[in-house]
DNA sequence: CTTTGATTTGAACGTGTGTTCAGATAAATC
DNA sequence: GATTTATCTGAACACACGTTCAAATCAAAG
């Protein structure tokens, strides 16, 4: 048994990955060629069928990986007792994480269309368990009297489209850095959900 | 001359674009061919370039259509004194606009990249008109005193993405109307350039 | 009915697609 | 240094792509 440490499958495979994560955000999982992607690692089309099945299954990976993260992460904070500390975290969090990852969160609903049915499910189970945390936030909240909210549902929904839109505009060397953007947003959140 | 009047044309042209919009918001721009828009509009692929010179020029014209459509619409509303009711009523049309045209929607931002560099850069001027309206409101809101708002142009974004966000989830005949849904969103949105 | 010309067909063009695979390459083990 | 085997190449496969165009079709005008 040869090439068991250090092997190119190391090197490589976190390559293709990356190189399809970026051509994906760029020009979109139809408008990209296997031989794109080759290209970009400095390979041979055939060679990526080592580390992928398929087209499809590598767009998959690269989303379910995304949501695991992002699970993994929300997951790793430290819960608050208090509903408007919960709600601010959770912003800060959400705004945090996804201004880190621009091209997976871009991919990640540019391209739900494009997963199939199967593979789509999985995905979309693991974005509505992420909803579910903030929807649960602002219910308990509402229980507890301190937000006035009239719809828990459609809000977090308004909340996280909010949240997710900072990527449109949000660059690493612009004017304003993450934690102003977080402060403006903190500052509307409150507000929205407060009597 | 024959044919100059109640040609096929007449009723091809709009068919075209309609199948063609159809298609491109169901399963994106690039995933689209010629030959699927013709079988949706019963016809063969070659007829298609009696009413497009491109594939490219029939995306940049519903997305040209629809811009147009939304300056035009958004021209036609009586304008409004106060700040805070001029903010109302642009929330109130934005959702009532974009809930009516989904598809035009979805594709006018899932799509953008698959503009030429031209196509887009019209396409681009169109939606900073549209979005600089409610940025104006904003700033002129802040000069009269009535909102507390730090930052207008970042305002604005977080105000757009939660109201198109709306299109993500609210269906013509789901539990909500669309005055209910537009009273939601002006109950929050008035909170959030409150002080 | 014939003419006219807008509209459509159907085949073809060159190019690109995702995927497969026999054979070449090269690094780690013995 | 010989062996092993993971990795990669390069060519091929069948098919789909956007677009073109001569020929066929057909409704209105004369």
């Amino acid at each position: 048994m040869a090439r068991t440490q250090g092997s190119h499958s190391d090197i490589t495979g976190p390559r293709v990955r990356e190189a399809a994560l970026s051509l994906f955000a760029r020009h979109g999982y139809a408008a990209v060629s296997m031989r794109q992607i080759a290209g970009a690692v400095g390979v041979q089309a055939g060679a990526l069928y080592n580390y992928t099945p398929d087209k499809q299954t590598l767009l998959y990976e690269l989303m379910k990986a995304h949501m695991d993260e992002l699970l993994a992460a929300r997951a790793a904070e430290p819960a608050q007792g208090d509903p408007m500390a919960a709600l601010e975290a959770f912003t800060r969090f959400h705004i945090r994480f996804h201004a880190r990852r621009p091209e997976a969160v871009f991919i990640s609903y540019m391209e739900l269309r494009n997963l199939s049915p199967e593979n789509f499910a999985v995905i979309e189970g693991l974005r509505k368990t992420y909803e579910t945390q903030l929807q649960d936030i602002l219910q308990r909240g509402v229980r507890e009297g301190s937000f006035a909210v009239t719809d828990a549902r459609i809000i977090s929904m308004a909340l996280i489209a909010m949240l997710t839109g900072v990527n449109t505009w949000f660059r690493e060397k612009g004017r304003l850095s993450l934690p102003e953007v977080e402060e403006i947003y903190c500052d509307m959140v409150r507000k929205a959900v407060s009597a």
